[in-house]
Formats: C-alpha cells, sequence, structure tokens
RNA sequence: GCCCCGUUAGUCUAGCGGUCAGGACACGGCCCUCUCAAGGCUGGGACAGGAGUUCAAUUCUCCUACGGGGCACCA
C-alpha cells in the first residue's frame, strides 16, 4: 500500500469510475445565476486528476465500504505533472511567528520532495499595521531557522513583484475583470449600516453577512457614482444557492451552503485588496499548485473558489494544517505562550531543533523497528513527507518537548563544537556590545560577566524567592510605603504590557515614558513600582539600568516575562507556595545557624518572609 | 447564535476490522554516581459517550458531548 504520491497517470480509481455520478468539487448545483458566467469546463481534467487520488487506495476497500463520494476519506496528495509550487505568505505585522515557521516548514518540505520551488510573497495589504522592520525580520528568523526560499521580495523571481503593496494595480485590473463579468459588483454601504445590518442579523441568531443592498445596484449608475468620489468597496458576487464543496486534501470534501457565504469585499475603500483577492489573484499569477496553510483559512476557501471560479482559472489543491495550540487548546497566542520566533533565537534554542520540534507537531516518522524518530533534519523529513500523513487534531506546542529535543542536539555534539557554538552564540548576538556596556560598571573580574549578563541571554526567568518582589511594594523599605494587592499588581504589569506593546520604537526613552507613565496610575512610590519591573524583567532586585537592560534583552523576551509574571499573579496557590516555601527556608537556616553556634533554635516570625 | 473541522494517557503521536493498543516527552521507582544532569532498567497512565454495521470495532456509519476555528473595508 504504497503512500507515495504519484503523478497523474497512475493506476488508482478515477471519481468517475468511483463514484459513478460526478459533479465538479465545488458548486455542485449549479446556479442559474446568469451573471457569473465565467468558464468552467476546462477544469474538468485538473479535476478529475485531483480526485483521482485517495489514501492508499485499494479497491477491496471500496467493496467493503461502498462509502460515496463527497464523504471519502482523505485523499494521498495529488501532485501534478507540472513543476509543485507552494508559498507562505506572512502578513508584516508585528514579531516572527512559530506557525509562521510552522507553516512554512512544511512548504518547503514539500517543495524539496517533489523538486519544486517554495516562494515567500509579503501580505502587506494592511496598511495601518504592516511595517517594513517587521519585515525584516521575518526575513531573519525564517533564516535563522533554516528556511530558504527560491523566490522572495528580497532574492526576486519570475514572478514579482513578491510584495502585496507593490501589486495594487493588478488587483485593480482584476477586481475591474469581475466587474465587468458581472461577478462582482460595487458597494457603497456605511460601516455603520454594516454594523446595524450584523447586529440585526445576530440577534435574530442568523449568520452574519451581507444583506446584499448594493447587489442590485445598476453597474453603470454604480461606476458612475464611483467616478464622482464616492467611497465604495468591490464586493464578491457570491451565488445564493447551491453547495460548494472544498477539496481539501487532508479532510475529503468540506461542503458549504453558499447561503452561508458573504459577498465578501475584494477591494477595500483605500483602494487596496483583501487578503482574499490578493491571494487567490497572486497564487494563480504565481503558478502556485499546491496552498499549505493553517486550518483558520478553511472557512474561507469556498471565497477562493468562488474567485477561481469567476476568473475561471483552475484552482490548486488545498492542504490545511492543523492550528498550533496553547495549553488550553486554544489557537496558539502570544498571551499564553512564547510565540515569536526571536523569543526562541534569544533564549538559546537551536534552530534545527526547532525545526525538528515543528516537524513533530502532527507528523511523525517511524523508523523500521516502528518506534519514532524523534530526530531529524530538514533534508530527512523532505525525504520523506507525505502530507497526507499529517494528524489532524491541533497540536499544542509543548516547551518541555522542545527543550529536550534542544539537549538531544546539544549532547549530539563535540564539546568543541558546543563552546564553539555556544561562544558564537554569545559573541555574534548583535546585543554584545550592549549588554557589555550595561554590565560593565559591575564586573570586577570577568568571571563575574556571567551571573550580571545572564538574564540578558535567557528566556523565561525563574523567581524563586525573588518572586514576592512581584508584589508592588511589598519589599519596600520605605517607611510609608504603598502595598499592592496580588490583584492590583497584575493589572499593572497587565497596564505595563499594553503599554510596551504599543511601542512603536523599541528603545530606553520610549520604555521610559511608557513605565513612568504607567507608574503614574497607581499610588505605590516611583521606585517601588520600578523595582517589581526590575524583578519581573531581570529576575533579581539588582540589575543595571532598568530602561536599557529592558530594551537590550529585548521586546519579544520581555513581554514574555512579564506575562508569565501576570500568569504567575493570576495563581494564588502558586504564590502562596512562595511564601511558605521562603518561611521554610529562613526557619531551616535560622536552626542551622543556631545549631553551629550551639544555641536554641529561634522562631522565627513570618513578617521576616518579607511579606507584610 | 450560525457554519465548518477535530477527539488514542497531562503532552506529541502509531494504529487504517481480529494488536498483550506501539513509541516519545513529562511523572514515579531502581541502577550508575561526590552533586546535578545525562544514560540504563522499570512502573503507573489512553481509544470521550451512546446507538448501529459486522462473526469481530480504537478502526466504518449516525447521534450526543467536549475541544477548536470561522462568521471584518485583519490577515
Amino acid at each position: 500500500m504504497s503512500r507515495t504520491c504519484r503523478p497523474t497517470g497512475s493506476t488508482t480509481l478515477t471519481a468517475a469510475a468511483r463514484g459513478g455520478t460526478f459533479s465538479p468539487p465545488y458548486c455542485r448545483t449549479r446556479g442559474q445565476d446568469g451573471a457569473g458566467g465565467a468558464v468552467s469546463t476546462a477544469r474538468l481534467p485538473r479535476i478529475l486528476m485531483l480526485l483521482s487520488f485517495r489514501r492508499g487506495a485499494a479497491v477491496s476497500d471500496r467493496r467493503t465500504h461502498p462509502n460515496p463520494w463527497p464523504h471519502e476519506a482523505a485523499m494521498a496528495i495529488p501532485v501534478p505533472a507540472t513543476p509543485v509550487r507552494v508559498r507562505i505568505a506572512p502578513s508584516p505585522t508585528g514579531d516572527p511567528h512559530v506557525g509562521t515557521a510552522y507553516i512554512g516548514l512544511f512548504n518547503a518540505a514539500f517543495a524539496l520532495r517533489h523538486g519544486g520551488q517554495f516562494i515567500l510573497r509579503i501580505e502587506d495589504t494592511d496598511q495601518k499595521r504592516s511595517t517594513r522592520q517587521s519585515e525584516t525580520a521575518i526575513f531573519d528568523s525564517l533564516h535563522w531557522v533554516g528556511l530558504r526560499w527560491d523566490e522572495g521580495p528580497d532574492v526576486g523571481g519570475p514572478c514579482g513583484p513578491y510584495r502585496q503593496s507593490e501589486r495594487s494595480s493588478i488587483y485593480l485590473a482584476h477586481s475591474q475583470l469581475l466587474l465587468d463579468n458581472g461577478t462582482a459588483y460595487r458597494c457603497f454601504c456605511t460601516a455603520e449600516r454594516l454594523e446595524a445590518v450584523r447586529a440585526d442579523q445576530r440577534s435574530r441568531k442568523e449568520t452574519a453577512r451581507y444583506d446584499g443592498f448594493c447587489r442590485g445596484l445598476d453597474p453603470t449608475h454604480a461606476d458612475r457614482r464611483a467616478q464622482q468620489g464616492e467611497a465604495c468597496v468591490v464586493r464578491l458576487r457570491m451565488r445564493q444557492e447551491g453547495e460548494t464543496a472544498v477539496p481539501d486534501a487532508l479532510r475529503g470534501q468540506v461542503v458549504y451552503d453558499n447561503r452561508q457565504i458573504d459577498d465578501q469585499v475584494l477591494i477595500k475603500s483605500d483602494g487596496l485588496p483583501t487578503y482574499h483577492l490578493a491571494n487567490v489573484v497572486d497564487d494563480h499569477l504565481m503558478g502556485i499548485t499546491h496552498v499549505i496553510r493553517a486550518e483558520e483559512w478553511l472557512n474561507s476557501t469556498p471565497k477562493h473558489l468562488a474567485l477561481y471560479e469567476a476568473f475561471g482559472w483552475t484552482p490548486p489543491v488545498f492542504v490545511h494544517m492543523p492550528l498550533l495550540r496553547n495549553a488550553d487548546k486554544s489557537k496558539i497566542s502570544k498571551r499564553k505562550n512564547p510565540t515569536s520566533l526571536q523569543y526562541y533565537q534569544r533564549a538559546g534554542i537551536l534552530p534545527e531543533a526547532m525545526l525538528n520540534f515543528l516537524a513533530l507537531m502532527g507528523y511523525s516518522r517511524k523508523d523500521e523497528a516502528g518506534a519514532d524518530i524523534e530526530k531529524f533534519g530538514f533534508a530527512e523529513f523532505a525525504a520523506d513527507l507525505e502530507l497526507s500523513r499529517i494528524s489532524l487534531g491541533g497540536p499544542v506546542f509543548d516547551l518541555e518537548k522542545l527543550r529536550w529535543i534542544n539537549g538531544l542536539y546539544i549532547r549530539a555534539m563535540t564539546p568543541a563544537e558546543l563552546a564553539d557554538r555556544a561562544v558564537r552564540w554569545f559573541g555574534q548576538d548583535d546585543r554584545a556590545a550592549e549588554i557589555a556596556a550595561l554590565v560593565q560598571e559591575r564586573v570586577p573580574e570577568l568571571g563575574d560577566y556571567m551571573h550580571h549578563a545572564g538574564p540578558f541571554y535567557r528566556g523565561s526567568l525563574d523567581y524563586g524567592a525573588n518572586a514576592r518582589y512581584l508584589l508592588v511594594g511589598c519589599a519596600s523599605r520605605k517607611k510609608y510605603a504603598v502595598r499592592m494587592p496580588i490583584a492590583a499588581s497584575r493589572a499593572f504589569f497587565e497596564d505595563v504590557i499594553a503599554g510596551l506593546e504599543s511601542l512603536t520604537e523599541w528603545s530606553a526613552p520610549a520604555i521610559e515614558a511608557v513605565l513612568r507613565a504607567t507608574l503614574a496610575t497607581i499610588p505605590a512610590a516611583i521606585g517601588d513600582g520600578m523595582m517589581a519591573v526590575r524583578v519581573a524583567v531581570c529576575g533579581r532586585p539588582a540589575s543595571p539600568p532598568l530602561f536599557e537592560s529592558i530594551a537590550a534583552i529585548g521586546r519579544a523576551t520581555v513581554l514574555v516575562r512579564l506575562r508569565e509574571v501576570c500568569n504567575l499573579l493570576a495563581e494564588p496557590r502558586a504564590l502562596a507556595d512562595i511564601a511558605a516555601g521562603l518561611r521554610q527556608e529562613l526557619q531551616a537556616t535560622e536552626s542551622a545557624l543556631a545549631a553551629a553556634l550551639g544555641a536554641p533554635a529561634v522562631a522565627s516570625s513570618p513578617s521576616a518572609a518579607g511579606s507584610t
């Protein structure tokens, strides 16, 4: 039972042969809607081909389970005779995300496996949130984990430009095509009206979607209004009856009622395309054969299919990967997990370990004996990658296992290699000089360097006995110190996080401004508040100048630490444990001391533990 | 609320009608050992529930429950 992808000519059954009645995989009920007159018959051979593969196809299977399409089990991923072209399309809004590396890994490996190309495209159609800084950070981080792309904004290629913000005219021209053939229309509805419609629909417990107010507008009249400068968007004219079946390569046919699907905005009033339009146009123009993306896109695929149909194009093969999860199984988020690749890089995770770990999320490899192979590199992974073997349950991103794998790689090095890697990791860090400058005054001997520089080179921190400083003012020696309770301290840290998150420029003065502004809102003394932040960020009550330190530690890491402090403070039990531990520790020390001095042990007072 | 996807131990997974339900992380015990790791041995721990199909269901079908995602002029 072969699991290998085979070219078109393989011997598996065709959908027609199996199913008897055959209709195209999407829009199974063709609408009578005359407006959308786009071609579709040209696609048929391709579609047949897509359907002619199923996972481990065996005729006997079909006999025992004459399970008619479309409830077909997942099929093996079809690989056409044309070269495989895949892509990732990250949006440059914020820190480079582990999810990007995850999807990138599977795309890149799939391309390598089939001798195709892997393309990086930047989806920066959201003017408000996209930044160049974020874009270069994405390049850097993806390079860091070892991903290389054949085409992209930084390396060029025959299908450029690879930045959507540089392709506006292309999208506009294509939207005009749809306007011309009637599969799209102009909409002049205001945001307020749309919101009212949605609220109304929700109150009536219906799916919130556009109500088609501008659907019937006369096109020439609408064009004139647009020309006169009236703000408008372009919407897709979605078929209003029948069903659309999405052929997902891992799930089989996923069927949607067309009435559930919105008349999606294609061109925003700023003239830029939405993701949906840009993505379909680019994938087609760039010759993408397989769209391997996250599951969160599954529900919008019917819209994409409708677009391919409106243009008369052949859609690619769709593969929706499971979503990486937090420990509570929700979609991975920075609130509950470090999600920034920069965090892992600075925490000393090896890129090859990160990639290896990511490959284990939803995928597994076995040796001849049937035992799992846990440690493997990109090339090995790609060599026998079979997308149809991906398991669909959302894998929890487990830091413990990541650390274990990282240790595997570290132990596999020769001591000389490890020394070399470690020294390079410290030395080539672009912050090395910055950190040295901060630590310099506190280093009487070189040997002290590591102690003081430690917090700059770690990921999350272990607060231990210093945890008490996290309660603002509680460890203060000031005479009239305001001691803030747990909840208030946590709220304070939440505010600090919000302030730091909103910073466009990550610099000491900017950080100082945020901290001072936040401190102004709490009753505690400035110094006491700063101390709490210092311990949260540096792990100790003694550190180099705070603002500079925060700047040097870096946004991703600082925010992870602050969020962990919030989580810690949200768990009173953990705090009580810390307090109890402190008291015990103190008592033990005193007893030991007393014993050593030959005097009876003195009962210690709880207040000596530092919390009042 | 509506739609879609998913469900094997705390976690990552194997399994594609008949298995003592396999491996890994984590956890416990023992060994090694000056400590801590690492390593070796070992232990506990899972098919969400209910119907149905079948001689036989973890595996196929349906229902329920639970988890997740989507429902934007964000991607």
